[in-house]
RNA sequence: GGCCCGUUGGUCAAGAGGUUAAGACACGGCCCUUUCACGGCUGUAACAUGGGUUCAAUUCCCGUACGGGUCACCA
């Protein structure tokens, strides 16, 4: 077989070679241990809650090593595509502090970086390999591939395009012209010596030594519109573009014999490669790969359910790294950069997204936050998903922020808040728009009494008052009224007495803020103000029949 | 079904050929406390299974089971 002659039949236009490329893309000039790595989704405009794994990896292994990290969009199928997919991924990945150095969006010098741009570059090396011998064009039509596959599944053979189903593998040259010139569509294939009975030993950065099965079918490298197929597109890419850390979804290692052969064809130096596992579900009491229809499995659902980013971000780097949450402990005020990823504490099997969990990070990531942090971001999630309490909580900043600032910046912070869902409720007592009455007084007691304690309170208040004074004053009260000073004079002879101090306070914290539980209520009072105290207060008074 | 990967409490996980097999979340109890939110203490709960190798295996090897992934002109 004419190789040369054939590659020229297939690729009349194509005039670079391999050479060319390597010119045109020169090994980076970079530190020996700096890593270059990229995300290279295809644009269908959804972020995968999943997706954010390999691509924190990828994004911490660049980024700590003083390497670069890319972003490739794998836009080879056509059917995928959806409009304005490119700017909304990369400002939420934005969002996740997940930031480019180089690729689309961005520029660079090993462009273009949508792989719908780089046709010329595949069909270099695709020429390259047919006047090789190591590619093929096939005319097989969907029908003769179907009824291939018919015959191999009733024969019980492995199912596939090889060996002597491989049809056109050593179609004549004269066949081969022959369909060309009459214009048959073709798809072109890669003609693969590998042999299933060989087993290739590999090791995976995360996954340590593995054992695969040679490849030994001919897959579609080029699809019949000329366009390549991922595995193509990825090996020329991902060498073109200097990668030197291939991070990936542990989906991708059944088809990686294929593409270890593929960069042997092609004469690359391989790249070393990482294959993250799969966040999963529980669904029937069983593990499930987290889909795209999840609940959860976007992460715009995280943004709408009011996780902060940074509070993902944490997550993550917890089931990326377990010691990280150690880490996080000893060191509560530091930027999550500054933790040594490593890649030996990553886990290799599939883990469970877990939401408690999830909740717990996230409760303990806002409660470091400052006042005026938590207010930044609330207001900026509220302005976009609930829009009349915005108006109402930033109408006055100063004052909502005197509001998140109860028991925070503490050494043992207040913890509140899981999600900005948390913030409206936590804080609705102190705005008279949301105001209700959402308690009522236990039945045990007599109104009378609750009427006169209010009563005395009410006249007593003093906004000066110091904390001790103020509570002295209550103490006061409950005292004259036949209730315990003290809980543990209450518990020791709660015969003696019609309660306790905790249910005089209680009396007052029901009528101020609505509800039996609050912040610290002489903090509340502070911050609500005297007016508003006594007439809630007397507003009760009036009703206590 | 073939091929591949995985399996330590409910979840995330540390761990080493000999350990009372960490810790975090969740759950229960107690304490602190004027409620709540914290905080402290404490409890229940795990090495999938059968064979080897070894003085000794949860740790190494093989099989089995279970779970997951993948078998396209999708990525």
């Amino acid at each position: 077989m004419d190789y040369a002659y054939l590659a020229e039949l297939l690729f009349p236009d194509v005039k670079t070679t391999p050479e060319d490329m390597e010119k045109r893309y020169p090994p980076r000039n970079l530190p020996e241990d700096a890593k270059v790595t990229r995300f290279a989704p295809s644009p269908t405009g959804f972020v995968h809650f999943g997706g954010l794994f390999p691509t924190r990896v990828g994004e911490r292994l660049a980024h700590q090593s003083g390497g670069v990290f890319f972003l490739r969009i794998e836009d080879t199928d056509m059917k995928r595509k959806v409009e304005g997919a490119e700017e909304n991924l990369i400002s939420i990945l934005d969002k996740y502090n997940i930031r480019f150095d180089e690729g689309v969006g961005k520029g660079g010098d090993y462009g273009p970086y949508r792989q719908s741009e780089r046709c010329e570059i595949y069909h270099t090396y695709a020429k390259y390999l047919v006047q090789n011998g190591m590619a093929y064009p096939c005319f097989c039509t969907e029908e003769e591939l179907c009824a291939i596959r018919a015959e191999q599944e009733a024969l019980g053979a492995d199912p596939g395009y090889y060996g002597k189903w491989a049809k056109y593998r050593d179609a004549d040259i004269s066949v081969i012209e022959e369909k060309i010139k009459a214009g048959e569509p073709y798809v072109l294939r890669f003609r693969s010596n590998g042999n299933v009975e060989n087993k290739i030993k590999f090791t995976d950065l995360v996954r340590g030594d593995i054992e695969i099965t040679e490849n030994d079918k001919d897959h579609v490298l080029l699809k019949s519109d000329g366009i390549p197929v991922y595995h193509f597109a990825h090996v020329v890419d991902d060498h073109l573009m200097r990668t030197t850390h291939v991070v990936r979804g542990e989906e991708w290692l059944p088809s990686l014999p294929f593409h270890l052969q593929l960069f042997r064809a092609l004469g690359f130096k391989m790249p070393k490669f990482l294959h993250i596992s799969q966040i999963m579900k529980l669904e029937n009491g069983s593990k499930k790969k987290l889909s795209k229809r999840d609940n959860g499995a976007s992460l715009a659902d995280y943004e709408a359910e009011g996780y902060p980013e940074i509070s993902v971000i944490e997550y993550i780097m917890i089931l990326l790294n377990s010691n990280y949450e150690e880490w996080r402990m000893q060191n509560p005020d530091k930027n999550y950069e500054e933790f040594p990823f490593s890649l030996k504490k990553m886990s290799s099997s599939g883990c469970l997204l877990d939401i408690d969990k999830l909740n717990d990070v996230s409760k303990n990531t806002v409660s470091r936050m400052d006042t005026d942090t938590v207010y930044e971001q609330y207001t900026a999630w509220a302005q976009k998903f609930d829009n009349d309490f915005y108006k109402i909580f930033s109408a006055n900043a100063e004052y909502s922020k005197r509001i998140l600032s109860i028991g925070r910046g503490t050494q043992k912070p207040r913890k509140d808040i899981t999600t900005w869902r948390d913030v409206k409720p936590y804080v609705s007592l102190f705005f008279d728009e949301l105001f209700e009455m959402q308690a009522t007084f236990e039945e045990k007691f007599d109104k009378r009494d609750i009427k006169k304690i209010l009563t005395e309170f009410s006249n007593g208040y003093d906004e000066n008052d110091a904390m001790d004074v103020w509570f002295g004053k209550m103490k006061d009260i409950a005292a004259q009224n036949g209730f315990a000073a003290e809980t543990k004079a209450y518990k020791q002879n709660p015969d003696d007495y019609k309660g306790s101090i905790g249910d005089v306070s209680m009396f007052v914290r029901i009528a101020v803020t609505g509800k039996t539980n609050s912040p610290d209520l002489y903090e509340v009072m502070h911050i609500i103000g005297k007016e508003r105290t006594l007439s809630r207060i007397n507003s009760v008074i009036s009703s206590l029949k």
